[in-house]
DNA sequence: CACGTACCTAACCACTTGGTTATCTAACCT
DNA sequence: AGGTTAGATAACCAAGTGGTTAGGTACGTG
């Protein structure tokens, strides 16, 4: 699987995305970042292998503790990609990108 | 499942990607959206369920054809959740973020 | 009407995913 | 040494995914 696609997979679970958002705080160990959810040990674990091979989180060993710490640079490569679609949302970018258009257009 | 994880989800996969880079250049019918890759027509049917769902898509209908056309606002909202974690890969955003929380601690 | 074209649904298959419980390793603390 | 704590791994399960083939529906055309 391509990194945009790993990206956008390990985003796709709500858990994860809170796992992240508790990570721009600073580091914790897994069981602090275990701690908000009602599920088991393993199932965060998975969760963080995820999130580790997507490339969003790093993992540390200090003593018994595996400390995460955020990296958000995959995250760049999805903003970089919305970014794209700008102009099909956003009305104002789609009218100057109408009139560009209309300037191509007039310089032929 | 939220409006978010289904978007992710939807965009984890790269023929859906192109299925969307596809329409940026306007309306195309199923069998137009099939043609660019090597799979049977119900998997691209699947896709283009999948990108209904997440809103990514509409689909009309014109005698025997079901023109989809791209509806980006979706990715409005990836676009803002990826925004929010830019101080975390943007180094000089980072500068940015230290400096004014320095002057936040100045301030007490 | 008969046929071809565009598209969908149904049934199936292999693989993945998100969860579980049970069991293991590694480190710390008496 | 024995016990507790942090965490990973293994085995399992139900549900979802991405693909297939086969068959059905709806429309336009000879």
């Amino acid at each position: 699987m391509d990194q945009l696609s790993s990206t956008f997979a390990a985003l796709a679970d709500p858990t994860r995305r809170a796992i992240l958002a508790r990570l721009t705080e600073g580091p914790a160990t897994v069981k602090e970042l275990s701690e908000p959810f009602d599920i088991s040990g393993p199932a965060i674990s998975k969760h963080l292998r995820v999130l580790e091979k997507a490339g969003l989180i790093t993992r540390g060993r200090e003593a018994q503790w595996r400390p995460c710490r955020l990296d958000a640079t995959p995250l760049e490569e999805v903003a970089v990609w919305a970014e794209n679609y700008r102009r099909f949302w956003d009305a104002s970018y789609a009218r100057l990108d109408a009139l560009l258009t209309e300037m191509k257009e007039n310089e032929k």
